[in-house]
DNA sequence: CCAGGACATCGACGGTTGTCAATGCGTCGT
DNA sequence: ACGACGCATTGACAACCGTCGATGTCCTGG
């Protein structure tokens, strides 16, 4: 894997409402979604995030109900999504969401004003 | 098609980051994610803001560069996940943004406050 | 009534995705 | 040094998804 598919910094740039999307634009943004658009991974944001911020991956099999595989494998999507962090601390892999990603992700979907 | 999948009012509900998500509200929210979560919908959606907030499909195939039954599948998702609305006038069917639907899954997203 | 246009539906096909069991790799106690 | 533990990677498989061409349906104009 050379992660030559690195996206941005994670939804970036433009509103959605304002003008029509550029087709590299959509690709970027739809990349994004779709690694949020998982019962699994809303699960797995809102368990790290109720989690006090951080959490290693013991944490979270047990709520999600799967196996360890499968909840690295939704971990990793996450991270190269650019909407959570790694950090590797001795046997524990503790997941972080990044902070303003999902707001940026929100701000683009936003219509109001 | 029994229409029974039929989403909520769109992506209700819970904020995400304050406490666990639920598996229903998880798989909910998934399903609007999800129809966002394509360039070519992405793409519709913004066309159809841009275009005075509504549009028929004449007006969509040729910007996205895919066949007509392409395109009307994909307004077909968005209408089916509450995103978009359909109105059948004569020959055309103009489909217009559901106010404030991209709105409430931006809220949901948000961290801040 | 008939021809044509706008859109929806159907059937098919290749690519992607979510899941698991099995295995590999570091790290920590003992 | 060795075994146990936490996690990542691999390989496989079924299910789903995006796309198209062909066809069906409804409305309009002549």
């Amino acid at each position: 894997m050379t992660a030559v598919d690195l996206p941005p910094p994670a939804a970036c740039c433009t509103p959605l409402h304002r003008e029509a999307l550029s087709a590299a634009d959509a690709q970027s943004l739809a990349r994004t979604l779709k690694a949020l658009a998982d019962p699994t991974r809303l699960r797995l944001v809102s368990l790290v995030a109720a989690h006090g911020g951080e959490a290693c991956v013991c944490d979270l099999t047990e709520p999600v109900g799967l196996s360890q595989p499968t909840v690295s494998h939704h971990l990793k999507v996450l991270v190269d999504a650019g909407l959570m962090s790694r950090d590797k601390r001795g046997v524990w892999a503790y997941y972080a969401l990044v902070p303003g990603a999902l707001d940026a992700v929100a701000r683009v979907l936003t219509t109001e004003g």
